[in-house]
DNA sequence: TTTTAAAAATACTATATTATAATATTATGT
DNA sequence: ACATAATATTATAATATAGTATTTTTAAAA
């Protein structure tokens, strides 16, 4: 039986992966995390922005910030994710920098 | 430098399997072909609505269709995808039936 | 060549997503 | 308490996607 109930789930977390931007901050924290200000710099990108697409990553549990002062510092977190972008972008080497 | 036009190509195509009725689809012909009959049936769905969904899934190269008379079967044309969508579904074994 | 079956394409409404300016919040330093 | 920096939220206009009835195409059978 392919009730497709069982696919809505996963499908919501691509769909949340499924944006340039959502993609290229989820590769850029696959080794290290970075706070939203490098973020910004790196992608030239409005704050509101890139705050706006890491709320869209956070709500289906592909990254969590920790708050450090005044910064937050995002990483990538769920393994699962971590191996499809892997397998996506040819296991390349992604940094913010 | 994390230029994000780099990501639009593979955005584009987890975007086109961001989708419960698309990610199905893939999952049910990860090991066997399938006619659009058949999978509008399983899916129960309107023929218009799978063979639209099928459309954006070949518009991306995810699947092809060859024709046999007046039916056309469908499989998975991407070996990335596959690996994709095992990972995302845990590798279950998914067929139309 | 007309009919029928299967699949694709079209048209169109409803809904969702995107981008970003403006505003609010959170934390720190003065 | 006030100013400032970093981040988050809200509002909104432009654009894109989803779903489906209807029409068209393609191929086979009568």
């Amino acid at each position: 039986m392919n009730d497709s109930s069982k696919y809505e789930e996963p499908a919501r977390l691509l769909k949340a992966l499924a944006h340039p931007t959502r993609l290229c901050i989820v590769a850029g924290l696959l080794n290290d995390s970075c706070n939203v200000n490098k973020m910004k710099e790196c992608l030239n990108l409005p704050q509101s922005t890139v705050s706006q697409q890491l709320a869209i990553l956070r709500n289906q549990g592909i990254v969590d910030g920790v708050r450090h002062g005044t910064e937050v510092f995002y990483k990538v977190a769920n393994e699962k994710v971590k191996d499809i972008v892997k397998v996506l972008l040819d296991d390349e080497e992604i940094v913010f920098k």
